[in-house]
DNA sequence: CTCACTATCCCACGATTGCGGGATTGCTAA
DNA sequence: TTAGCAATCCCGCAATCGTGGGATAGTGAG
């Protein structure tokens, strides 16, 4: 089994040591660096990129949802897992689309920061039982409001409003569906009244916040 | 402790006997009924309803999809964890849209998948780590398209574009902003330069689709 | 002090859209 | 069979939108 190099960025003293003493106790691991602050977090690892690197949310000079931007951008294969003390919404889902892939708060027993090391390094996603439930709820937020709103558009005004949220004229739309202009009008001022809208943005606009048409 | 009563939905009657002896063998769990299809589920989760529910993805008549949103538009506080044995990309985001909390592969050994059953009952969202890390990346794809392009819309722009996402139309613009007609007409032929499109549809597309306004 | 940029306003022309009709065909369920 | 519905086509009118001009004023960088 390969040894997993590993990189910390955290400017709390203590909890930095803490880790160090973690992951050096286990011979699994091995410690590629510590740092207080990800101001020169590029250059570092540039020098000697790591496998996974743990990165502090809540840094001082430059933040860790800044310092996984350039991280991921410049080492997109490079796991990163946040550590927080908080698990406030906005931190994790502003981390996770700047590119970290896991998120642990900071109470995670020992035994549990390792395994997650090793899980990210294998292609995991480790995530707090919390976190993950957050995450989960994002998929279905507008759930809801999808399933109870149907609007019994026919097919074919679906396919009208599949090219209209493509950006279509009536013009393209009709050539692109070898049908008339007149036709296209006729589908649109249907769909319009369907969906309780009197233009065509409003529509677009309806239609993909409430996934009306099940892409995306 | 509370015992945790759950339901089981699979085809596969070999599956449902493995869990059904699992779940029965364990002090803190109980059986609360284990189905081969899920036709009545709405019926059956009426008469007693369970903490949790194990549903399996694949299973004639209604497929799992189905059935996790009946249960989930008609039970929303009851949580679902997926049963799959492909972790096939689109079934696993088709299911949590849909309303399940969890999803795990059937070679999930025993213990893992009592586990995840106190999981999700505590709040938590158990997932196998090659899910997690699918469901994560899901968050990342976008956010390069949107770091990559910008279209340095001006802030009185970026307001306008907005209104105009809203649904507004350039008079309501007008009105809303205490400018006149004119010049929101004039915003609007920059951002449509800038965007590099040619009408108020494909402006709001665009911008959505990229998340040029950050919202959402 | 220019130069560039932003924000504001104005006009005119043609294209597109929204809305109000009306009409024919074909299919299906009552 | 009759009624309803989806899909197709047509016309006209008013409103809105897209485009190409032009104009003024403030701000900040050089």
């Amino acid at each position: 089994m390969n040894t997993i190099r590993v990189v910390i960025f955290d400017d709390s003293n203590s909890i930095r040591e803490a880790i160090s003493l973690l992951i050096d106790s286990n011979e699994e691991f091995v410690l590629g660096g510590s740092y207080a602050d990800a101001t020169h977090c590029i250059e570092v690892l540039e020098v000697d990129p790591p496998d996974v690197v743990l990165m502090d949310i809540d840094m001082p000079e430059v933040t860790g949802i800044q310092a996984v931007q350039q991280i991921h951008s410049h080492f997109p294969a490079i796991p990163i897992i946040m550590l927080t003390v908080f698990d406030h919404q906005d931190k994790v889902f502003e981390s996770l689309c700047a590119g970290a892939v896991g998120y642990l708060l900071k109470n995670t027993p020992p035994a549990r920061l390792l395994e997650a090391i090793r899980e990210v390094y294998e292609g995991g996603a480790p995530m707090t039982p919390s976190i993950a439930r957050k995450v989960m709820l994002h998929f279905q937020r507008n759930e809801t409001i999808t399933a109870s709103e149907d609007y019994h558009l026919s097919p074919r005004e679906k396919e009208v409003l599949t090219h209209l949220v493509n950006g279509l004229s009536y013009k393209m739309v009709a050539a692109q569906m070898g049908i008339t202009y007149e036709t296209v009008r006729t589908h649109s001022k249907k769909i319009y009244d369907k969906l309780h809208v009197s233009s065509m943005t409003e529509a677009v606009v309806k239609t993909i916040n409430q996934r009306l048409l099940g892409f995306l």
